[in-house]
DNA sequence: AAATAAACGAGACGGTACGTCAGGTCTTAGA
DNA sequence: TCTAAGACCTGACGTACCGTCTCGTTTATTT
């Protein structure tokens, strides 16, 4: 197979790079309002063109730094185990131990309204979070979408997120 | 007993109805952002300062256009049937019937955007929503939280919302 | 008679002064090319948009700072002497003054480019210059063109601006 | 003589040739300012470094197309007929002419700017004027600055250019 | 013929400035 | 003393060009 190079110069890998991390550390830093096309320029030591050319909104370019793992690390996925409540107590305190560090609320609330606003960044926030890849077919849609809005309306309420309330959110939802 | 009265002219209640209306309309039509507060003072034929005297923010307008019923209309809240279910399918089609209208996909994606922002606006959206005086002391807040959040994750990712979804959602958070 | 005085704040003079002083020392600084409005603007302490409330472009700018006399100053128009060469002979060599002081050429170059791109600038330094008034009626168009012309092309290609060029230019358009 | 030949490709004509003819097109159709290289360089279907490794500055390439005749058409300079009068007098509405032609009012604009800011275009548009040719040894300098600077300044008065207006300003200059 | 090197077209890069929009504060005249 | 109007400074928007640099290709001269 013949891979087909453009003539001319080649994206800047080490600018890409940059720019995801400039732009995940001011959304952590100071929220998704706050969060400037030229903030992110600066702070990566790029024009701001170069971040015209590669995206379309400064949404996009946090859809990226998520698929890239720069804003939520790796969930892990725990192995089916057959047991699907158990499964999910593991998966609900891996979220519960990573909203629990401080600052992490507000990086909630900014992915939520990035989310509502921009469906890449729904998408990706979704892998990242795994829940689907981890109950595919194990789940009616209606028990993750419980499951997940559940988990989502909690957190944005300030409601505590520890191993009670995972308990019985499983058990509401399942049987 | 005497009524202590500033002296000069009170507040116009004309001036805040217009506010409040213009505000809920250029949401409704434009979304959350590009709401400016030039544009809402322009459409009310109001001065900019009279908007921040009596709100700190475009969020706090739209908590008071909630709460003054001009962005989600008075839900029915159904009186207690005995039936939770049965109470809970009449809210559901309530609000189906709400979303469906075109255009307030839209306006639900500018709500939850303002409310993950702002406290204020949540409380006020929960209050127009009625699901909490609905059920207060007969579900558990986890089963809300499921409900709610169920819905709306289901509204955001644009699955369709119909009396079949309504139907398996409470049957799998109740009981 | 009743002056109509708009509601609201009135324009700001101290600001419209900061603009056309930095204006001036910028033009005179560092050229026609390479005068900015953002570099004006923070010369002056003032926000960019109150330049382009009050003028279209950077040449209107320097139109109206010509008039104020921040970029020529008052040139000494003679008295009718009744001599017209000699009432010109004393204009030339006020002209040759300012001129010859070092950094000067390169604002007439500046202002040349500026009249010639802009009628505006074009007039207002036609009143600075006081040609046109020193001489009305007692020249021909052609002669007075003649001499300005003259004048101008002598000094951009940098030939020598002496009393004796002054005394030959004279004589060669009078009589 | 050994001509010493570098290794590798020659410059290329066609390029040049592309670059100056778009670069005299740009500016009659756009004016100096608003031309830019990158214009040059996509009308002329050239790389921008074409232009950079052979021209300092966009007024150089200008200065060359002006040599090349691509701006001003090449201006008949009468033979020494013996009557400067009458040799000046065609060559006036030669110039005439050639101003007289829609959209070369502007043009004249564009090449006063660009030869006050750059000196080798001022060299180059003396050149295809012709004046000091016609003229050297028969008129002193400062008649010769009297005439230039004469039509200049009338032309970009917007005064009328015609027989009449060439008649009176040789007549104030010569003699 | 192979190796070498410069010129070419394309266009990405870090920047500067553009002209506009909006934020939140302040000022004025009128009611 | 509240209001409508709107000027003010600040700062971000998204675009246009700057002048430099980097590719992969083409072409002409050594070796």
């Amino acid at each position: 197979m013949i891979t087909e190079r453009r003539r001319g110069p080649q994206r800047s890998e080490s600018s890409r790079q940059a720019i995801l991390t400039a732009a995940a550390h001011l959304l952590i830093e100071h929220g998704y309002d706050h969060l400037t096309v030229e903030g992110i320029a600066t702070e990566a030591h790029v024009g701001k063109q170069t971040i015209y050319r590669w995206w379309p909104s400064k949404a996009a370019v946090i859809a990226d730094a998520l698929a890239e793992g720069l804003l939520i690390p790796e969930v892990v996925i725990p192995p089916d185990s057959g047991d699907v409540r158990a499964d999910l107590r593991v998966w609900f305190l891996t979220i519960f131990g990573f909203l629990g560090i401080p600052g992490n609320e507000t990086l909630l609330r900014s992915l939520v309204v990035a989310a509502t606003s921009n469906d890449d960044v729904a998408v990706r926030l979704d892998e990242r979070l795994g829940l689907w890849q981890a109950l595919s077919g194990r789940l009616e849609s209606e028990q993750v979408d419980a499951l997940l809005g559940g988990l989502v309306v909690r957190a944005l309420r300030g409601g505590t997120l520890d191993e009670n309330f995972a308990e019985r959110l499983i058990a509401t939802v399942i049987r």
